[in-house]
RNA sequence: GCCGAAGUGGCGGAAUGGCAGACGCGACGGUCUCAAACACCGUUGAGGGCAACCUCGUGCGAGUUCGAAUCUCGCCUUCGGCACCA
């Protein structure tokens, strides 16, 4: 049965099979030294001659649980530098590293190794890691946080702030372990709340802390005019600043026999219509006059109920799932409005932190007092009513604001409509000094103190004589010491540390204290990519010229997670800096784009304590960067993230070797394709060169969109179905001809961003072939997309009878809706659909994308 | 609990008012091989039918629309954040 040609397709397979296979392991480092020795991605700040584009990606925290997660966030952002690149912009792509910070901490008080050496290590294995990924991360502008030449910054910036007024220091209440001070929530375990170490019961503890007076900024921080952010972090932003309006209501106390009365109690409430449905009011177990008001019978009581409070997290006493608690404290307030007395109780649902700390409960009109009133057996007073529902019982709290509501058992107010009544209310109030229109958010002032070692410290003395006294400029920076007893009980690590607490006071020389609080690390990432521009500047924070020519930021890519925290406390950051004159910008960012997460296996955190960590080197080693990098960004949308799985990275890799094949071998044969070499069935080669290029253009126009949206899996896909296209004409004689060139070529460029280093080494190969000089493929412009090779001459329309697809008819592009109509209807699948009924209507959707056909239906 | 997001084949996902399941994984069948691996070709939502085709189908329940995965309302589940993890 063997024959010739059987034995020359046999010779020819052996030839194939000597085809040089696509090695990442030979080619990436090659490359990647080489775009080092080029300075590829070393950016000259000072060249005006191109647009410039300022990305900036989350700095890293040096975990050491280095893992696949971070190539999730890097892998795409460089994909997006090296796409602006090839549009001819000077692209800045900055990295550092969020260095302070409580995990370092944490390890050394385990292990009993030094923060700082357990920082730099971990630092330096991310900076090999990231290097493997092939990421063009300008490096020479590299900041790390916890090196005095920063951090000397966030002092200097503190000390301007407190100048301004926008630094100061109050008490608060901090997480307490006797033994261990200070607790993070993360440090706090149990629901029992004990301590992480010695697994004492956490108490709340009073210190005197420094804050920043971000609350000003409140209003114009809910201006998201001029910047794109996404729609949920708009909306959480705006939930979180919670702005309120309402009015502040002056209540008195009542005088009784243990106690005078008359002192003003304050409510903030944002329905002044309802107060004379006030049948009690409610403390937070922490506000000031509680001890005063107290009753002596009830302090008892009261007391056990205050230290329970403090117990309890914020999030369990907002919750209003649970049962409402409280108590009596045998005191009463008298309402302004009506001289009514009510009794004042406290709850935790009242936090001293929101508003004025106390609340006049409406039960008939607020939830949480509802179920309040409820369970103590309270009045509740229906004071709000839609027209002939006066006399309805009401079986929970009535809320719905709907037009029409006028107010009941009010006084004179009585018959007025709600938002009116509510107006006339405040306003006589404030004539008789007794209440005012007032805004209240749920933001609040940023608690910058830490009772932590690893962080920047205060450039504060505290002097027996003149009290707070700011460490001079020229003293800067007030260095952390190496070595500390970080693991001591009690306050703040550097209390122990007598060398660096001990100092001269600057006015009068006496003995004085430092400052042993240090601040919170959102400080330093909240202006790092300004320092990112001038890293070395030894004279100031920021070299004004080039953040007012480079900054706001062009893009800020990073996890979703930080959404408020972090986005928000740099928002606010910058807005300080320009009022104390060092910027000229009301925001830090043009755009923001929030990755998703990626989870472990398991669907949680991915976290070296939980072993769920993917170590990228093994997958390196194994398929090489590119494939790693492609993956990830073919796994799903990038904003959504989800748990990892390595299945499917073969299908990636095999795509890669599909274009090094294309690249390489275009005239060998597959075994295994019976129809291998020769065209598609009733195709010409003059057609098989137009579908040719129409494939290149259409990809290269869905792709070029997809790499401006970020829609990375979708490009990926597409670029697939273009290399299966040449795939399809590999060994015809369309692969002499340009056109299969320049599709290759588009495809290489198109792919280059993603897969940096299979795409240059097939781009070198080809330009030695062609005996063209060097160059990088990643210095080379983006392909221009030709309308004429775009364009079709007939569509494929589906055609619907009553909203389900019945057939499908390909007409010329031109076609007008009338004659359409005439074809559609003439077919003999839309007559069968039809049953000889005449249409109602004909919808033409979309341009003519579609033909619904709408008929009466049978019963 | 509150705020935000997501639920689509065996799996990751595509389609954001107009052909549900692009692309890929896995599975099955085939080519190549002494064999295996690699590579390549084909099939693959479920049910029915010899077939042409038909019916069902995007977390659950209602609604709007000629037409809904997509919009609206009400639920359920999962994930992120909730101010000292970063």
């Amino acid at each position: 049965m063997t024959t010739t040609s059987d034995r020359s397709d046999r010779a020819e397979r052996g030839a194939r099979a000597r085809i040089e296979r696509y090695d990442p392991a030979s080619i990436e480092p090659k490359w990647q030294a080489k775009w080092e020795e080029l300075g590829l991605h070393k950016t000259d700040l000072d060249d005006s001659t191109r647009p410039r584009y300022y990305l900036l990606t989350m700095y890293p925290y040096p975990s050491g649980d280095i893992h696949i997660g971070h190539w999730y966030i890097k892998t795409p952002t460089d994909a997006i530098a090296r796409f602006h690149r090839m549009h001819g912009e000077n692209v800045f792509f900055p990295i550092g590293f969020d260095a302070f910070g409580l995990p370092a901490e944490n390890a050394a008080i385990k292990n009993n190794i030094n923060p700082r050496d357990w920082t730099m290590s971990n630092i330096a294995n991310m900076r090999r890691q990231l290097r493997t990924m092939g990421a063009t991360f300008d490096w020479s502008a590299e900041v790390v946080t916890a090196d005095p030449s920063y951090y000397k910054w966030n002092q200097w910036l503190f000390l301007r702030f407190l100048e301004a007024g926008l630094a100061y220091r109050t008490k608060s209440a901090v997480d307490w372990c006797p033994n261990d001070g200070t607790l993070a929530r993360e440090q706090v375990e149990g629901v029992d709340r004990h301590c992480w170490r010695c697994g004492a019961r956490v108490e709340k503890r009073e210190l005197d802390q420094w804050y920043l007076r971000v609350t000003k900024y409140a209003d114009e921080l809910l201006d998201f005019s001029g910047i794109d952010f996404p729609e949920p972090i708009r909306t959480q932003q705006t939930n979180w600043i919670g702005r309120s309006e309402g009015g502040e209501i002056v209540f008195t106390t009542a005088p009784s026999d243990h106690h005078a009365g008359g002192e003003e109690l304050r409510v903030f409430t944002t329905r002044p219509d309802t107060l004379f449905g006030a049948t009690f009011m409610v403390l937070a177990p922490e506000h000031p006059l509680v001890e005063t008001l107290t009753a002596p019978d009830r302090r008892a009581e009261v007391k056990a109920y205050v230290a329970q409070a403090e117990r309890e997290t914020e999030i369990e006493r907002l919750s209003t799932d649970r049962e409402k608690t409280g108590v009596a404290i045998g005191a009463e307030a008298i309402n302004p409005v009506n001289g009514e007395r009510i009794p004042i109780f406290i709850a935790d649902y009242v936090l001293a932190g929101y508003g004025t700390g106390a609340i006049m409960a409406v039960p008939a009109h607020d939830e949480r007092d509802y179920a309040f009133a409820e369970k103590f057996g309270l009045e509740i007073r229906r004071v709000v009513a839609a027209p002939g529902e006066e006399d309805i019982a009401l079986d929970g709290a009535y809320i719905a604001h709907t037009a029409g509501e006028r107010l009941v058992n009010s006084g004179d107010y009585s018959g007025l409509p709600a938002d009116e009544g509510g107006r006339r209310i405040l306003a006589d109030l404030e004539a008789r000094g007794a209440g005012r229109a007032a805004v209240t958010y749920r933001l609040r002032d940023w608690l910058i103190s830490r009772q932590r070692y690893w962080g920047t410290p205060f450039p504060i003395i505290h002097c027996p004589t003149h009290g707070i006294v700011p460490v001079p400029d020229e003293d800067l920076p007030v260095l952390l010491p190496d070595t500390v007893d970080y693991a001591g009980s009690g306050v703040s690590p550097l209390t122990r540390d007598e060398a660096f607490l001990n100092v001269a006071c600057p006015i009068d020389g006496e003995p004085a204290k430092r400052e042993t609080d240090t601040m919170d690390t959102f400080i330093d990432s909240a202006w790092y990519w300004y320092r990112y521009l001038s890293p070395n500047k030894p004279d100031g924070p920021i070299d004004y010229d080039q953040v007012e020519t480079w900054t706001p930021v062009e893009q800020y890519t990073g996890g979703a997670e930080h959404a408020v925290m972090h986005l928000l406390y740099a928002r606010e950051f910058t807005k300080m800096m320009r009022d104390v004159g060092l910027i000229q910008q009301n925001e830090p960012w043009k755009k923001v784009f929030n990755q998703g997460q990626i989870l472990g296996m398991d669907g949680e955190r991915m976290s070296k304590s939980r072993g769920n960590t993917q170590d990228p080197d093994e997958l390196v080693a194994k398929y090489g960067a590119d494939t790693i990098r492609l993956f990830l960004m073919f796994m799903g949308p990038w904003d959504q993230g989800g748990p990892w799985s390595p299945t499917g990275i073969g299908g990636v890799h095999r795509f890669l070797n599909r274009v090094w094949t294309i690249g390489i071998d275009p005239t060998g044969l597959e075994p295994g394709d019976p129809e291998a070499g020769s065209l598609p069935a009733g195709q010409s080669e003059a057609d098989a060169r137009t579908a040719l290029r129409h494939a290149a253009h259409r990809t290269l126009q869905a792709v070029t969109v997809d790499y401006g949206n970020f829609h990375f899996n979708t490009m990926i896909a597409k670029l697939m179905e273009l290399a299966n296209v040449l795939m399809r004409y590999r060994g015809t004689s369309v692969t002499a001809t340009p056109e299969w060139d320049e599709a290759v070529r588009m495809l290489l460029l198109m792919l280059a961003p993603a897969a940096p280093h299979i795409t240059e080494e097939i781009w070198s190969r080809r330009l030695e072939a062609a005996s063209e000089p060097w160059a990088s493929i990643h210095t080379q412009r983006w392909p221009e997309v030709d309308p004429t090779a775009v364009a079709e001459d007939t569509r494929e329309v589906p055609i619907q009878v009553n909203g389900k697809l019945r057939d499908k008819v390909t007409v010329p592009v031109g076609i007008s809706e009338i004659e359409l109509e005439q074809i559609v209807l003439a077919r003999d699948k839309v007559r069968a659909a039809l049953g000889g009924k005449e249409p109602l209507k004909i919808i033409h959707a979309g341009g003519g994308r579609l033909v619904n056909i709408v008929v009466r239906q049978d019963a």
